[in-house]
This record gives C-alpha cells, sequence and structure tokens, in this order.
DNA sequence: ATGAAAGCGCTAACAC
DNA sequence: GTGTTAGCGCTTTCAT
C-alpha cells in the first residue's frame, strides 16, 4: 500500500507538503507542486478515506436513502438515484446508498458513525418518522420532494402547483373547455396534492370543467379509472403518473380514441417517456438532473440550505391542440 | 461525540474491552458484556467507521457499479440496486453506489482508497475494459451477470442457458410446433446469447420451427420487430426483453391477436411485471434477491468465490396453452 | 477475563 | 513556502 509517507519521501517533501497539494489549504511552490504530483501519478497513491476522515472529520461522502422497494416500479426513483450519483461525484463526493426501508435507525447510525458528511432524502411524507432523527442529526439534510408542512429541512423539488398551472392553461389555451386528471395511485403525497390544486384552481380560473381521478398501474385499476373518467367526456386528460401512462395510452388506443384527434393529453413524465411512444407527448418534465445538482449542493453548503421549488417547463408535441 | 473512551469509563472497563464486546473476538464476562452494552445503549454509541477502518483495515463497505445511465429503462437494475443494497445490509455491510460510466478508474480509486473492502459489477460485457483493473485490485469482486469468456472474476448469474430451454420445452409440451423468440436489444450480451443458444438448440431437438428477433423498446422497433416475426405464423412467442413487453402486449392486442387463444406468450421478466397485465403471463423470473445475496456472500468470502448459474423456474399462468 | 499501549495514515496547528 | 508533530478513534498485539 502507497501511504502519504511514500509520496513524501519519493518526492523529497514532508508528508503535510503532499497533503497540502492535495488539498490546496495553502500555497505551494510550482517546483514541488510538480515533484508531488509527479510522485503520486507514479505510484498510484490514492489517499486512505478512514485516515482522512478520521483526521479532517470530513467523508467525501454523502448518502442518499431512496424508496428502493415500495416504489420498485417507479422509474423516477432509480432516475433519481443515477442523477444524485452523477452530481455528487461532480463534486468529488462518493454516494452511500440507504433504503427507506432502513428507516430513522440508519440515517442516525450513518451520521453518528461519520460514514457520510451529509444526507439526502427522497420521498419523505408528511408526518415522516424520519423528519424529528433528520433534524437532530448535526448534519446537513436535504429533502428531494417537499414535505407539505414545513419541517425545518431543506428541500428541493419540482413546483408541482406550478405545473398544474401549466397543463391545464396549456390546454385552455388551445381551446379545451372539459379536462380530466389522471393522477397517481397515492394522492395524498405533496406532489399529488399540489399538482392537482394548481390543476383544480387553474381550471376554475379558465371556467374550464375539471375532473380529478386517481389509480394505480395495474391493468384493472386503470381501466377502472379511464370508465370513469371518460363518462364526463373531457377533451382533455392530463395524466400525472409516469407508470400508468402506457398503459393507459394503450387502453385509449383499444377504445378507439384517438390523440390527439379525439382526446389530447399531456403527461408529467421523462422526456424519455413523451417520445418512446408511437405519438410524442406533450409533457412536463421533472427536472431531475437539476434538483439533483441542487440538492447535492445544499448539503456541501454551496447553495442556500432552503427550501427550493424549480419551476416547470412545458414541452409541447403531437398529443395535444 | 461519544468515543469508545466514553463507553469504558461509563462501563468501568478498558476501551479495548468495549471493542471486544462489539467485535466478538474475545470471550467477556456476561457481567461485563452487560455493562458494556448498557452503556452503549445509554450513550448512543455509534463506532467511528473511519477510526475502525484505519484500525482494522476493514470498512464494512460494499460498493456496487451498476450502469445507471444507459439503461435506465432497464426496471431490472434497479431491482438489482435494491437487492444488493438489502442483502449488504443483511450482512452489516453499507453500500457505496457506483455509475458504470465512472469506468475503471473508479473501481481503482475505491479500492485503493480503502472506500469499500469488495466490489460487485453488474454488466459486465464481453471484452469489458474493466476487467483487467478488477483482477488487479487485490479485493474481492463479483460480477452480476457472466461474461461468455472465462475471466478469472467470480460471477452469478441465472442460468439463461437452461431458461432457453425450459421455454421452449414448455412450449413443446403444450404441443406448439413454431415458435418465435424476441429478445432484447443487444443481442451481444451474454445473457441473450446464451438464451438464444438454450432456446435454439432445444426448438431443433424437439423438432419445433424457430425463429429469432431482436428489437429496442421503443414503440416503431417493436412494430417492425413484430411485423417480421409474425410473418412465420408462429403459435408462441417468447418475450427476452422485459422493456418491450408492456408495448409487444399492447400491439399483439392492436392487431387482433388474442392471448393465448391466437398466440402463447412466454416471457422472461419480474414476477411483477408477468401479474400486472390484463392476461397474467407464464414467465421466468430472474431471482434477484437470490443473486444478489450470493453475491454479497461471495465478497465476504462466505460462499466459495466462483461463476455460480442459477436454475431458472418456470411459472406457468395463463398465456399459455 | 481484562488492561495498557502501540500504531493505522492522514490533517492541521505550530514553528520557522 | 516548507517541515515537525500532535492527535483523530479505533483495533490488536502483548502482558498479566
Amino acid at each position: 500500500m502507497v501511504t502519504i509517507v511514500d509520496v513524501a519521501r519519493a518526492a523529497g517533501v514532508a508528508p503535510s507538503t503532499v497533503s497540502y497539494v492535495l488539498s490546496g489549504k495553502r500555497s505551494i511552490s510550482a517546483r514541488t507542486r510538480r515533484a508531488v504530483e509527479q510522485s503520486i501519478r507514479q505510484l498510484g497513491y490514492h489517499p486512505n478515506a478512514g485516515a482522512r476522515s478520521l483526521a479532517s472529520h470530513r467523508t467525501n461522502v454523502l448518502s442518499l436513502m431512496a424508496p428502493l422497494r415500495e416504489d420498485l416500479n417507479n422509474p423516477g426513483v432509480m432516475e433519481f438515484v443515477a442523477a444524485v450519483a452523477t452530481a455528487a461525484r461532480g463534486h468529488d463526493q462518493d454516494l452511500l446508498l440507504l433504503t427507506k426501508d432502513e428507516g430513522a435507525s440508519a440515517l442516525r447510525r450513518v451520521a453518528s458513525s461519520a460514514l457520510a458528511d451529509a444526507l439526502i432524502v427522497m420521498d419523505v411524507e408528511l408526518a415522516d418518522p424520519r423528519i424529528p432523527t433528520l433534524l437532530s442529526l448535526g448534519r446537513p439534510v436535504v429533502l428531494i420532494g417537499e414535505p407539505a408542512e414545513a419541517t425545518g429541512l431543506a428541500a428541493v423539488d419540482l413546483d408541482y402547483t406550478a405545473a398544474g398551472v401549466r397543463c391545464v392553461d396549456h390546454l385552455a389555451d388551445l381551446g379545451h373547455r372539459a379536462v380530466a386528471l389522471l393522477g397517481p395511485h397515492r394522492p395524498d403525497i405533496p406532489a399529488a396534492r399540489r399538482f392537482r390544486h394548481g390543476f383544480a384552481a387553474t381550471a376554475q380560473a379558465r371556467c374550464v370543467e375539471a375532473t380529478v381521478h386517481q389509480c394505480g398501474h395495474e391493468y384493472e385499476a386503470i381501466r377502472a379509472c379511464l370508465d370513469e373518467l371518460l363518462t364526463t367526456e373531457p377533451t382533455a386528460i392530463v395524466v400525472h403518473n409516469e407508470a400508468a401512462l402506457p398503459t393507459v395510452l394503450a387502453e385509449l388506443q383499444r377504445r378507439g380514441l384517438r390523440v390527439p384527434e379525439d382526446l389530447s393529453v399531456v403527461a408529467v413524465c421523462r422526456d424519455a417517456m413523451a417520445t418512446s411512444g408511437p405519438v410524442p407527448l406533450t409533457s412536463v418534465a421533472i427536472p431531475v438532473a437539476e434538483l439533483a445538482e441542487l440538492a447535492v449542493r445544499m448539503t456541501l453548503r454551496e447553495a442556500p440550505a432552503e427550501t427550493q421549488l424549480l419551476a416547470p417547463r412545458l414541452t409541447q408535441r403531437a398529443s395535444t391542440r
């Protein structure tokens, strides 16, 4: 194993000088820096993470707790995990992955044993039992997805209220007078509530008839939901349920409803999903990469640790008119 | 911060005794053990991971490198990540997540800086550039998904050859004489090759006409693939492409082909996927939890570090007859 | 069955 | 601009 002492000896300097070259915490002559960097490369030196953490009280590890069991079908979860991993590496941090069902004790364990410097937590619910623990950790915490009540914790999310507004505005602008919302399986989560409120309030403001429905992503649930939804004869639907989206579209087709001729569709989903079907969908994408980057920067105190809601962007494609 | 010295003082013993109570590496009187355990609980002591790793050369962290960008659509990837995280915690290990596109240098970094004790790598390809690095790491390495060539690295996977055999045997037993395989987007990966070989060899052995097709998961690709596939008028198809499966089924329906009346379908997919559509599908599931558990045990040297292929299990449901 | 003490490899305060 | 050195909190010999 190559240690800092080996590098120092090879470069003809003191170990602390090597440390300072690596950290940039004091000025180093160009000559010394070159010698040290060369020795590092030649010897293939990688600082020992444990020693570093012990001496500096920093691990350069972020921990992400994600809902890895229940939301397995939700492709958005994996996208977030990937985005956070990528954002973390972009800031020289590694990522320790925790599953949601390990609960508060895992958060405490990771923080107390100094396995990670900060925590990012997805899918925090209204009265989540993890919140008190997170508040007591003494480490930076950022939530992805904003719990409806102020928790005192920093959070990042899409502005779902604005997203609901945007979808209805788009459809109203196109002349639709009757629209329906097909929402997610869990109507109680903050994102669902906010979207629904934006949707309903804007429909009212613009004198558009609106109905709200919710369903899971199993075939039967979707079918029943569409049965109900279509009785009101809307000319457009907004689908805020990515997992159900493919089945919804297939089912519309099966019923002989063409998109957008008979029914306009706006989806809240990843761009990849919006463009993967026969009809490219007008959609509001969740800005996963930006949210992840922002969350990581917050944990590193490079961005103010407060709740930030990113503005939605609606991309018009072929499914609305 | 609570340290081992605090616990030792509270319990009236030496720090080393606390350490030994925690590790179980030497016998402790019941009385001492009780006192120490009580102090640990009362003080909320969590051993510092960095100090531990520095002193013991063990981190109790496993690193998993997963294809988090390219295979984002592949629900199987996330399932593996979740399963490995769960299996790791079951063995008192934490999980450091790496993305495949960080490449060999990330593996070297994590191993050399002692961030993790061992590495699990998904999606290793035929002539993967990471293989030489993995061989030189001096740490346990387990691949999930077996590269076709012997690499000298331990690996776990489903026995895809046997899976291909099993699917054709099932259909042949039901009396089918013409079957088609709809394979994955990347026909060159070992799993695809092996499945195809099992499929083709068994078809020949049982005098069943067989054709092999491949396609991505975009709508147009699937449509074109089905156009081609259906010209041979098979009475059954085997879908080894989970991402495409929902679209394939929707498209069959659109063409007026009923499952299983007009066409039997066998899928290689998660059970959740097999049972989520209108017709429960006869399927071969990938035993993700077992594979993850086995991989974790191999990294911990609790299972022999060799290539292990798990036998497929076919579950008959309503889509074949 | 338990204690004392020597490091593990690094960072950061202190010295010059 | 650089060197010296005292820890960081733990594990593990070595003693008894």
